[in-house]
RNA sequence: GCUCAUAUAGCUCAGUAGGUAGAGCACUUCCUUGGUAAGGAAGAGGUCACCGGUUCAAAUCCGGUUAUGAGCUCCA
């Protein structure tokens, strides 16, 4: 404590700006004058270095003994884009040496599982200058795109939600009512066509009311819940888009519930459920959950408000999940709860939402007839489990570091044969292995097994058959996984039921002997 | 959108005081039929992102555009 204070000096307010006047450190002048009066000043020293800080720095860089300057960027004078941008060099230090070594290969890690680049060593996808934020789903990708797909429409079905389709091109008039015009009309791509203005749908949420309008509903019917796998494109900026992170094209698993005030805490506990499930079927257990109340600008009253932040906080409790509160961080129609998931470099992705609207059925004239003959608003609950499916690949992409598990896999199985006398038998199997339904490739070219066997590793394949004259005696396969474990030969019905264990699993089971 | 950087063969990357380019892998053909991470030989493949300027000459220097990357801002 001693040591921190022997480079620190205070000084007046005077003495200060007329200090970093004369240094021509005019932003430093800035930030002195916007101190209030009854602060303390300190400045601190670093050799010939003088700085104005709150502090504590340490006495001497020296001291600093493990760390690494990692970048430099641009950063807005205080964080506003209307300013001009200074440097900023961004560096980290460690106690230890080897904390710092730890560091760097996480950091080093995480650039090697980036998707862009396993995308493009895999073939998944790509994206060109043409079209800037969309992707291009080669046969490989899209093929665990609509595995995903396939799984959540399966889910989503069982668990009450029926599946709809809405345009992607809707009039503008549409987005003026839904209040999205007002605020977003920049980032919405637009045309005009037969003197119309259309826009190019950014959400699905308006489109979902028009479905629940079609018709007059009964309370009987309530809670409607419309699920559609909804295309929307939003024109973000150019700085900000980054692989399939973040796009301009995107494909949500989204869904609309209408339901009564009655009927919010049930239909949230439903979803946290299902939230939960799905993300353990993908293998991810760790969630972070948090809540987000009333902002200052809102509609509603405060007793609606009261009443679903606590049908929202109540269903969290009532399975004694941690969460934690973000106050004001509402959207403007209602609370909402964020789920995100933890992948295995410990990183944290928002994925999941559930949101609570007091506002757009209102607006977009949705009602239904109540118990008393009355005519009601519904509440509308936003959701969705992956959030999209570009952003949930990617991260799926790094987290398994492009060997997606077998259920997910393009490729669950590649037939090899070592000589090409093997050639029928290889092909008998790839037939009965693709009547069984699973998605198997025979790579029957003439070149060395060793050759095959690397370059289907690589591909990240789960499971390589071997077949030589041994195995085509004998009728079997020999497998090896794509970790270079080898299981040994077995009858070609043992492997399809044990690949077909470890697929109905998604993965907790692995193909064992 | 802003700041900085980058753009060379299908991929990963070299390269040049300014004199129109090179490797490995992939691809094609031939030889090889080989038991668990690379068999051998030959061949083909590029207006060096795009537009303009300087110059006898530009892939190289300069300006602009587009895209990408890092960060900032934003994210209904």
């Amino acid at each position: 404590e001693q040591n921190l204070q022997v480079h620190r000096k205070e000084m007046s307010r005077n003495d200060a700006v007329a200090l970093f006047k004369e240094m021509g450190e005019y932003y430093k002048v800035e930030i002195i004058e916007s101190i209030p009066e009854d602060e303390v000043l300190s400045l601190y020293q670093q050799g010939d270095f003088i700085d104005l800080c709150r502090g504590p720095h340490v006495p001497s860089t020296g001291k600093l003994s493990v760390f690494k300057l990692t970048k430099v960027a641009g950063a807005y004078w205080r964080g506003d884009s209307r300013n001009e941008m200074l440097q900023r060099i961004y560096g980290t230090a460690f106690a230890k040496k080897n904390e710092l070594k730890k560091h760097l290969q996480l950091i080093e890690e995480a650039s090697k599982r980036d998707h862009r680049k396993i995308g493009k060593q895999l073939g998944l996808f790509h994206i060109q200058e043409e079209a800037p934020g969309m992707a291009f789903w080669h046969p490989d990708g899209w093929s665990i795109y609509q595995q995903i797909e396939q799984y959540i429409r399966k889910v989503q079905i069982d668990n009450g939600y029926q599946e709809i389709r809405t345009p992607q091109l809707v009039d503008f008039s549409l987005w003026e009512r839904s209040g999205h015009a007002e605020k977003f009309a920049d980032d919405m791509f637009s045309l005009s066509s037969e003197h119309r203005q259309y826009a190019i749908k950014p959400m699905n949420c308006p489109c979902h009311v028009q479905v629940f309008n079609q018709g007059l509903k009964s309370y009987r019917e309530l809670p409607v819940r419309l699920a559609e796998f909804g295309c929307c494109h939003r024109n973000e900026p150019s700085g900000t888009l980054q692989g399939l992170m973040r796009v301009r094209s995107f494909t949500q698993d989204d869904a609309h519930i209408f339901c009564s005030e009655a009927q919010i805490q049930a239909e949230v506990a439903g979803f946290i459920d299902l939230l939960f499930s799905v993300y353990k079927d993908f293998g991810f257990d760790e969630v972070i959950i948090k809540l987000s109340t009333r902002p200052e600008k809102r509609v509603g009253s405060d007793e609606i408000w009261d009443k679903a932040e606590k049908a929202l906080a109540d269903a969290l409790d009532a399975k004694q999940l941690d969460w934690q509160e973000l106050p004001g961080e509402g959207a403007f129609y209602g609370p909402k709860i964020e789920f995100s998931l933890k992948d295995c470099l410990e990183r944290v992705w928002q994925c999941g939402t559930i949101q609570v609207d007091f506002s757009t059925p209102g607006r977009l004239d949705a009602q239904y007839v109540a118990e008393d003959g009355s005519r009601q608003v519904p509440v509308m609950l936003h959701r969705a489990i992956l959030g999209s499916f570009e952003r949930f690949i990617a991260i799926l992409i790094e987290h398994h570091a492009g060997s997606m598990p077998t259920w997910l896999a393009p490729t669950q199985a590649v037939i090899m044969n070592i000589t090409d006398k093997q050639t029928d038998f290889c092909k008998n199997v790839e037939q009965s292995l693709k009547n069984k339904g699973f998605r198997v490739i025979s790579d029957l070219r003439n070149e060395k097994i060793g050759f095959k066997i690397r370059e289907r590793t690589i591909q990240k394949i789960p499971y390589l058959l071997v077949i030589g004259d041994k195995e085509v005696e004998s009728q079997s396969v020999a497998v090896r996984t794509r970790t270079g474990e080898d299981l040994g030969s077995m009858p070609i019905e043992a492997f399809a039921q044990a690949l077909k264990e470890e697929v109905a699993s998604r993965g907790a089971v692995q193909v064992k002997d």
